[in-house]
DNA sequence: TGCCATGTTAAACT
DNA sequence: GAGTTTAACATGGC
């Protein structure tokens, strides 16, 4: 569920609904103060990679899901689970659980940099592209997991991406050819969307082509599958086809 | 049925 | 103190 584009489908979900209505009380075990936002109108709901964020005027709460993170529009009647953060409005509630919550006296364009959010208009290519040059000795799979890089970038699209560009995972970020880089970050934000699509089209699995495969499409030799990186996360990919810089 | 995972953080280790 | 490992969250799919 987490990657960006499950975070995108939440807030294309939540806001025509909870956009431009006010406040009037705040609830759960997150540590939102409920003082600066009590009585403020909600005037946006937006993503910065695989956080949600719920603004007003001068304040920002960001959701992050984890890996279970869940949320209910009006229903809160699970006493099973904790709520972490509860909005209420004059007419409907929002309520989350089993996520991280973070609460930001400043507005949310001052936390956040869209320009590192591979699904935001203001995403930059150059700035990656320069982040990528400070991090020679990162591995590959490593830099594109980094959120300060490819905000939204999780680790199914991890896999995806290098295989579709044919870089292998353990490549390190400073030998890969300056095109090959600029193939990987322009292929980071193209599959993204094709993954918002295909998700909404609940097709999403029956599209990939390094991710859980046993066999590689294009050569027929058994993927490898590997636990990599600095946080050993699950990765597929085709020792003949991806190539190793 | 049991195990594992689209993620991150903080605590508990070495 | 730095770096590394583990636990926690708690659901759904195989």
């Amino acid at each position: 569920m987490p990657e960006g584009p499950s975070i995108y489908i939440i807030k294309e979900e939540l806001r025509p609904i909870f956009k431009g209505r006010t406040i009037r009380a705040v609830t759960g075990k997150a540590n939102v103060p409920e003082q600066p936002l009590k009585d403020q109108k909600l005037i946006d709901i937006k993503t910065f990679g695989k956080q949600l964020l719920l603004c007003t005027r001068d304040c920002t709460i960001s959701i992050h899901f984890l890996m279970f993170g869940v949320y209910s529009i009006d229903k809160n009647d699970k006493p099973t689970r904790q709520l972490k953060l509860g909005l209420k409005f004059n007419k409907g509630s929002l309520y989350f659980y089993t996520c991280s919550v973070k609460f930001f006296d400043q507005p949310a364009d001052e936390v956040f940099d869209a320009e590192a959010d591979v699904m935001n208009k203001k995403w930059s290519v150059a700035k990656a592209r320069k982040k990528l040059k400070d991090v020679p000795g990162e591995l590959v799979c490593d830099a594109l997991l980094d959120q300060s890089i490819f905000a939204g970038v999780g680790n199914i699209i991890k896999n995806e991406v290098l295989y579709r560009v044919r870089i292998h995972p353990e490549s390190k970020v400073g030998k890969i050819p300056a095109r090959k880089i600029t193939a990987l970050i322009k292929e980071s934000v193209r599959y993204t969307f094709d993954f918002l699509k295909q998700k909404k089209a609940d097709t999403l699995a029956e599209n990939w082509q390094a991710y859980t495969k046993k066999k590689c499409g294009r050569c027929d030799l058994p993927m490898k599958k590997k636990y990599l990186g600095k946080t050993k996360r699950r990765t597929f990919y085709c020792d003949n086809c991806q190539e190793k810089y």
